[in-house]
DNA sequence: GTAAATAGGTTTATAATATAAACCAAATTA
DNA sequence: TAATTTGGTTTATATTATAAACCTATTTAC
């Protein structure tokens, strides 16, 4: 009847994450840190589970003199977000 | 952007509960139970929330001797399910 | 008739989680 | 060179989800 909810896409944050990188393929943290609305911290604490949990590839580079941290979606990540997406679908149809 | 979304549905549990009671207007304890999966426990307190914040309506009653809990939807319920569902499709539409 | 099992839950304890506050280092500006 | 800003990370706290333990009444088995 109700499929299962991955538990680390069923966060406001988390989500929020996910679903922008799902259209940009590639985000900056300062560009999610504003899209989101999140505060740093909350920030990088759970951009740190998506890619423990290989949803994300974090990339630390440099912009000029500047730290920069580069996040991506990989293929896990995006078949994680899909599959989040159907089984939500089962919580929300209303016959 | 991203719209904020309703705590108290962004539960598997409680989504799962609401989402039942759309559609049936009416449930026993029982039969949310065998639907969702959940252990009495827990569908009792999630229960509870929902009806602390006036999104379901519990009437205890009888069944011939045994006692039955029975669940509705309140209108204020149903508007914050259909908002919640607005504001999940912010974070699902993927252009 | 009474012991055990079942129905229908509620209360309470615990573990996980989300979140922001505090912190840190380097670069920039005053 | 002092203060501020940028770009984050680490840590502490408060909330939350969840199941275990518990309770009462009824039914079934002996």
């Amino acid at each position: 009847m109700f499929e299962p909810l991955d538990p680390l896409l069923h966060s406001e944050l988390r989500l929020a994450i996910m679903s922008l990188l799902v259209s940009a393929e590639e985000a900056e943290f300062p560009y999610i840190k504003e899209q989101t609305g999140a505060t740093a911290g909350n920030l990088s604490v759970q951009i740190d589970k998506l890619s423990a949990a290989g949803y994300l590839e974090v990339e630390k580079t440099f912009k000029g003199k500047r730290p920069c941290t580069i996040c991506r979606i990989t293929p896990e990540g995006l078949k994680a977000f899909e599959d989040y997406v159907k089984a939500l679908k089962s919580y929300l149809q209303v016959k």
